[in-house]
DNA sequence: TTGGACGAG
DNA sequence: ATTTCTCGTCCAA
C-alpha cells in the first residue's frame, strides 16, 4: 500500500478486515496500535490513522511473490521457508562456505563476496574486517575468544553471512520495500535476534557457544520463542508460578522468561517438561522440542522452496447464518474466490511467450495447470456471542472428500463450475456437518483445497527432475532478463558443517509462494554431514528442454491424466474423463 | 485418509 | 468486539 501511495510512508496505516486490524505499520504501532486491535480501539489512540480495507490480499500476495522469487533467485541450495506474506528464512550456508574459502586473511579490508559459484563476476566488494549492520552479543569477548580458541571460522561465517544479508536487503530496498533480518546459526536464533533492531536494520547474534546463547534466550518473555505458543505457554507458566494462570491464555504478554522455566530448579531434564507438557497429541518430540527451544537450539531444516502451496482456503465470519439460501450463497461467493485464487498460484504464468495464442480469446483458459488439489474440505463454527462462550471457540468442525475433477476444465466457466462444486459437493458436505434441519447459526465458513500433487495424478511424486530444474532454471532467468540481477545454472548443492541460516523480514508485506515448479525435493539430508546431491545432468536438461518448447505450440496437458493432447482433442478427452467418474 | 489441535503471520 | 484469514505440521482414530 505504502508503495502504491508513498504518501502514506509517513502516516499511521492499518490494514482493515472486518471490525480489526490484521496489522499495520510501525509508524501506527508507535501510537501503541497493534495487530488484531479493534477499530474503535486503534481509532481513539491513533484518531489520524488512515485505513485501508484488507478484505483482498492480492496486492500484498503479489509483493509478496515478487519478493520472495527475488530472494529465492540467491540461494544456492534451494533452501527458502516462507513464513507468513512477509517472512523468509534462507540457509545460506553453502554459499557462506564458499567465500570462507575465498576469502584472502591478508587483506580482509578489500573482500570480495561470490554470489554465483560459475560466474565470478557476480558478487560484490565489501570490508570483511567488519559486521554489516547491528551485532547483539559481546563483541569483544567473541573476539577474544576468536584468537585463542578453535571458532574463528564460525566468527567469520556469521561476519559473511552480516553482509549478505545486507546486499540482499539492498536488492529489496531498491525495490522499494524496507526489511529488517536477523542473522545467526539456526532458525530459532536468527528470528529472535532479527526482532533486535526492527523494523529497519539486521542483527547478528555474536555467540558462539551454549554460554552466550542461553543468556540470550534467557532474557526474552517465553510466549516470544517461536514454537512456544500460547497452550505451552500457559502449561509453563503456571508450573514455574505454582498457580493457575486464569488470566486469558491469549494475551501475549507472559511475564515469565526462558530464563526462569530453564533454570527452574524443576526443570532439569527434558523428562520433566514431558510430564507437563505430556497429556494430548504430540507426545513424542515435544518436550524435547521445547527443551531444545529453551537452549536456542533448533535443528530443524529450512524448507525448501515450494511453487505451489500444500493448500489453499477462502473462509469469511457471520453473525450467525440461520436460511439455507444465505447460507448457500456465500458458499457460492466463498467457492468463486477460491478458484480464482487457485487459477493464480496453481495455474501456469500466463507467459507472453507464444504469439500464437496471443488474441485467442481460449488462450486463457489453455493454461495448464501446475498441480492440482485432490481434496476439498468445508469447515464451519457457529458463532458465538461474545459472552456466551468462555472458553476459546474454536470449535471448528470440518468434512472434507475428494475434489471432483471438473473443477479443473477448460470448457466450463468459473461461474458454472463454482456452482457445480457447491452443489454437488459442498453442500452435502454441510448436511453432513450440521445435520440439524434448522438453526444452524453458522458463525464461520471455510473452504479448502488440499493435498495439492503434480498434475498428472501419480500421487505427487517427482518423477521428472529433468522437467524439474528446467522449470526452475527458467523462473532465475526470467528474473535476471529484466533485473539485470545474478543467476546460476548449476543446480548442485554442498553443505558443509555447521548451518548458517538467515531470514529475511519484509515490512508490510513480502514472502510468498512462486509459481512453478521445484516443489519438495524428497531425501534428507542429515544435519551436520557434508551433502551432496546430484541430480539432473546437463543432457537430460536440454533434452527435455527441447520436448518440452516444441509441445507448447499445438498441444494442451489434459489436467486430469497428464496427457498432451491436440487442442482439438481436449473437448473430447474431458467428456471421456466425466463418464469415468460416473460410476 | 480424515479431522482436530496447535502455532506461525 | 477478543476471534481475521490463512498456511503449515503433527497426532490419533
Amino acid at each position: 500500500m505504502e508503495n502504491q501511495q508513498p504518501s502514506l510512508k509517513a502516516l499511521p496505516l492499518g490494514i482493515r478486515q472486518k471490525g480489526i486490524l490484521a496489522t499495520c505499520n510501525y509508524v501506527a504501532r508507535r501510537c501503541g496500535v497493534n495487530k488484531l486491535t479493534t477499530l474503535a480501539e486503534a481509532k481513539r489512540l491513533c484518531p489520524n490513522l488512515v485505513i485501508v480495507d484488507g478484505e483482498d490480499l492480492s496486492p500484498f500476495r503479489d509483493v509478496s511473490k515478487r519478493l520472495y522469487a527475488l530472494l529465492r533467485s540467491y540461494s544456492w541450495s534451494g533452501k527458502a521457508e516462507r513464513l507468513g506474506l512477509d517472512e523468509v528464512f534462507l540457509d545460506v550456508t553453502d554459499i557462506v562456505s564458499y567465500n570462507l574459502e575465498l576469502l584472502n586473511r591478508n587483506s580482509l579490508a578489500h573482500s570480495y563476496f561470490c554470489l554465483s559459484r560459475t560466474n565470478p563476476e557476480q558478487g560484490f566488494e565489501f570490508d570483511a574486517t567488519f559486521f554489516s549492520g547491528c551485532v547483539h552479543g559481546n563483541i569483544s569477548a567473541a573476539d577474544a575468544a576468536q584468537g585463542s580458541s578453535l571458532d574463528d571460522t564460525l566468527y567469520m561465517r556469521l561476519l559473511l553471512g552480516s553482509h549478505l544479508a545486507s546486499y540482499l536487503r539492498l536488492r529489496i530496498e531498491n525495490e522499494g520495500y524496507t526489511t529488517s533480518c536477523g542473522i545467526s546459526t539456526n532458525k530459532v536464533l536468527a528470528k529472535l535476534v532479527g526482532n533486535k533492531n526492527k523494523p529497519q536494520n539486521q542483527t547478528t547474534l555474536l555467540a558462539l557457544g551454549e554460554d552466550e546463547v542461553c543468556p540470550f534466550m534467557d532474557e526474552h518473555g517465553l510466549r516470544k520463542v517461536p514454537g512456544i505458543g500460547s497452550k505451552i505457554t500457559h502449561v509453563l507458566e503456571s508450573f514455574v508460578l505454582e498457580k493457575e494462570i486464569d488470566r486469558d491464555m491469549h494475551s501475549m504478554e507472559c511475564s515469565v522468561t526462558v530464563g526462569q522455566v530453564r533454570t527452574h530448579p524443576s526443570i532439569q531434564s527434558p523428562s520433566v517438561l514431558d510430564n507437563l507438557l505430556g497429556g494430548r497429541g504430540s507426545e513424542r518430540g515435544l518436550a524435547g522440542k521445547v527443551w531444545a527451544l529453551l537452549h536456542g537450539v533448533d535443528d530443524t531444516e529450512v524448507k525448501p522452496a515450494r511453487d505451489v502451496p500444500t493448500q489453499i482456503s477462502i473462509e469469511d465470519t457471520y453473525k450467525g447464518l440461520n436460511e439455507a439460501s444465505e447460507i448457500r450463497r456465500e458458499m457460492s461467493l466463498i467457492t468463486a474466490s477460491l478458484l480464482r485464487r487457485m487459477h493464480v498460484d496453481l495455474l501456469e504464468d500466463d507467459v507472453p511467450q507464444t504469439q500464437t495464442q496471443a488474441q485467442d480469446p481460449a488462450s486463457s483458459s489453455s493454461r495448464r495447470w501446475l498441480a492440482c488439489p485432490r481434496t476439498i474440505r468445508l469447515t464451519t463454527r457457529p458463532y458465538t456471542s461474545l459472552n456466551e462462550g468462555k472458553p476459546y471457540n474454536w470449535a471448528r468442525a470440518s468434512r472434507s472428500t475428494s475434489l471432483s475433477s471438473f473443477v479443473f476444465s477448460h470448457s466450463m466457466t468459473s461461474e458454472q463450475i463454482a456452482e457445480k462444486l457447491v452443489a454437488e459437493t459442498l453442500l452435502p458436505l454441510f448436511y453432513k456437518l450440521n445435520p440439524a434441519p434448522r438453526g444452524w447459526n453458522i458463525g464461520l465458513i471455510n473452504v479448502c483445497v488440499t493435498n495439492i500433487s503434480g498434475p498428472a495424478s501419480d500421487g505427487g511424486a517427482i518423477r521428472d527432475i529433468g522437467t524439474m530444474f528446467r522449470r526452475q532454471d527458467d523462473v532465475l532467468r526470467e528474473f535476471t532478463a529484466y533485473d539485470e540481477t545474478p543467476s546460476y545454472t548449476g543446480t548442485e548443492t554442498q553443505m558443509t558443517r555447521s548451518a548458517e541460516r538467515k531470514r529475511e523480514r519484509d515490512d508490510e508485506k513480502g514472502g510468498v509462494q512462486s509459481v512453478s515448479v521445484v516443489a519438495v525435493r524428497e531425501g534428507g539430508d542429515e544435519e551436520g554431514d557434508d551433502q551432496e546431491e546430484n541430480f539432473g545432468s546437463d543432457d537430460a536438461w536440454d533434452e527435455h528442454h527441447s520436448h518440452n518448447s516444441s509441445q507448447e505450440d499445438d498441444t494442451e496437458q489434459c489436467p486430469l491424466c497428464g496427457h498432451f493432447l491436440p487442442r482439438f482433442a481436449m473437448a473430447a478427452h474431458e467428456r471421456f474423463h466425466s463418464m469415468e467418474m460416473e460410476d
